[in-house]
DNA sequence: ACCCCATCTAGGGAATTTCCCTAGTCGGTC
DNA sequence: GACCGACTAGGGAAATTCCCTAGATGGGGT
């Protein structure tokens, strides 16, 4: 079984790995980033049996990181490895295309499980996340989520704008970045704004990182 | 007693207002604002007794408020309303003049005693304070503490700037605010890039936010 | 007293970016 | 086939940022 593993942080990769090939001879780590759109282009060339990914990824976040690989590498199962189901878009991420969600709380049994039921192409969700997700979606008819608008009202290619803007890139490297005019970076950063109702890079910022698309760190 | 309410929270504002006349007949609430800039306003106009401040406020952070205040007005009692006294700098606080320090998980019994106190010109820290201000300075002369660069290596002036472009506005508006040339403005922010080690304004966000200049609200 | 240096201030002018408007292509959907 | 949302991108004006220079002020050290 072929693994590829993603994660925002570089150590949790290599620790990721260690575990992955202590768990049994037939697993075997074939790569790994922290970056999203590095991590499709790696599952393109690669063709991994299953990923292994964070939500939170440099460049493009997990949720569109997957639905890119399942745009591309249709048969690749997707584990998503979160850190906090309460607050990460789990549905948004099973939407895109994802089989399993564990949180990083779990233990490395769990996550051999888990690893295991997505490679047979069925579902795994850790009991904490399924629980949140029968809470949003079971028993909230009424109080309708609002997820963070990013999520809901931006498009996947907004989303990555929006990130790369977030992460301290200039128009220009965003569109060296994504392959498309500086001019469509422009067209792209106005939509958002006017989508989130703001004018500042500021308020841009701010919904990034509220919506996990980048953090603190510099 | 004449006291001057500052809080980023307008509903905290009248929460205290209203907390601070049961305290007794000789208390007063003179005027409340969530903006430094405006508190420094008020405190000149209304010279009050005390003020009462949190660490976060609008377009001002309540240090450099703090040090404004005791520039301007110096017989006034700074008394800092924390929301964490471990992630927030207490000792900038104290070295800008605040003579108490309280968290808002006090109680208002607390609260009267620490206005009272600093009232009569002494200093009231709060035991939660007080044990952290004794670990880091008293047992910490080894870990040296970087507290947020942005405390250490901006100047307050700088900090200003920072924290309006955090808040979204361009250099006229950052330079309108605090009546100066936006070129004035454009040179504080290629100093505080410097500083900072960056060249983007969004890595100026993060910063700001981590310093808790501004939050993620918007 | 005197000098030094950090801080705050600000202009000129080039370079870059943003903003506003228009518009073509594509892939679904009704 | 018509339509619409998503993605692409250009022209050109407006605004902002960047780089460099420089004066005023005030505290601190010798």
């Amino acid at each position: 079984m072929r693994i590829l593993i993603l994660n925002y942080e570089r150590v949790v990769i290599e620790a990721l790995t260690a575990l992955v090939e202590t768990m049994g001879n037939d697993f075997t780590v074939v790569g790994g980033s922290d970056s999203g759109l590095e991590g499709v282009e790696l599952a393109r060339r690669l063709t991994p049996d299953v990923v292994l990914s964070g939500m939170k990824l440099r460049e493009l976040n997990g949720v569109d990181t997957t639905r890119r690989i399942m745009d591309e590498v249709p048969d690749t199962k997707v584990l998503i490895l979160a850190s906090d189901p309460k607050s990460e878009p789990l549905t948004e991420a099973l939407e895109a295309g994802a089989l399993g969600y564990i949180t990083r709380h779990s233990e490395a049994a769990e996550l051999e499980t888990a690893v295991r039921t997505v490679y047979s192409g069925k579902v795994y969700l850790c009991p904490e996340s399924a629980s949140v997700l029968v809470e949003t979606k079971v028993l909230a008819e009424d109080s309708e989520e609002e997820a963070d608008v990013v999520f809901s009202v931006l498009t996947p290619r907004e989303r990555e704008v929006l990130q790369l803007l977030a992460e301290g890139n200039g128009s220009k490297e965003v569109a060296d970045r994504l392959n498309i005019s500086p001019k469509t970076v422009d067209t792209h950063r106005s939509n958002i704004m006017q989508k989130l109702e703001t004018d500042s890079l500021a308020d841009l910022v701010k919904h990034a990182i509220r919506a996990g698309l980048t953090d603190l760190k510099i």
